[in-house]
DNA sequence: GTATTACATCGACATACGTCAGTGTTATTG
DNA sequence: CAATAACACTGACGTATGTCGATGTAATAC
């Protein structure tokens, strides 16, 4: 995943010149940094860190009445965070009855995982 | 790196009842979290995100008189943006005469990305 | 010395964020 | 029906963020 860039060769600059010349600037890469930035910021708060990780080790759906009393947090809180992961397109929800159901979206963290290896 | 934690199983609940126990948090799990997530905020951001992209990639030190160009912001802005990702432990940087080069900090990446995948 | 260059810091601004108490919505219980 | 439970939404709050222009600092060129 690599940005499709070549950086101007550093040099002694002589006098009266810039260091470096400008270098064109690659759109392709553009989106893909975008989306995996979202992601990363929404990873970027440590309960919604710890969030996805509970989610992804139960790799079922994991009830929002079980996740509530993990951390110390009011409830409307933590659906505030879970709210921020669903627009990350990280989890998704399922209603039943009374309860919600969270699950991590497969292959969600897949492409910041792979550009971070 | 998973968390020591076990969530209650699901039942259907009786009247007047909760639907879950209350169940212990871990704090074994916390500062991990909390690094990992410092880390996700500070690639929270497309532009962040490409300069350790840019980083990576050129794996020896680059100048910011390479950078600058590359992205449509203002210096000062490019340099705050620096000092964040210094500030979350992912880069570093070296001065040498007018100019200061950046590098990613080795296995800065390391926990998250173990982490992910 | 002065001028210029590279980079960081400062101050200001609008926006976004994390948090909570309060309220609303929907489904279940009785 | 009324009461209760689970969860989302609203509005408010202090704080952090991304951005810029202006300024500061240190090194090089003349």
């Amino acid at each position: 995943m690599p940005v499709d860039l070549e950086l101007a060769p550093k040099q002694k600059r002589a006098a009266g010149e810039r260091c470096c010349e400008p270098v064109v600037y690659p759109d392709v890469q553009r989106e893909q940094a975008l989306r995996m930035a979202e992601v990363a910021k929404a990873l970027g708060d440590p309960i919604r860190l710890q969030l996805v990780d509970v989610l992804r080790k139960h790799a079922g759906k994991v009830c929002v009445c079980e996740l509530v009393p993990l951390f110390d947090i009011a409830q409307p809180t933590l659906s505030h965070h879970l709210k921020k992961l669903r627009e990350a397109g990280i989890v998704d929800s399922e209603r039943q009855g009374l309860w919600a159901y969270y699950y991590v979206i497969p292959d969600a963290l897949e492409e910041l995982s792979e550009w971070l290896s």
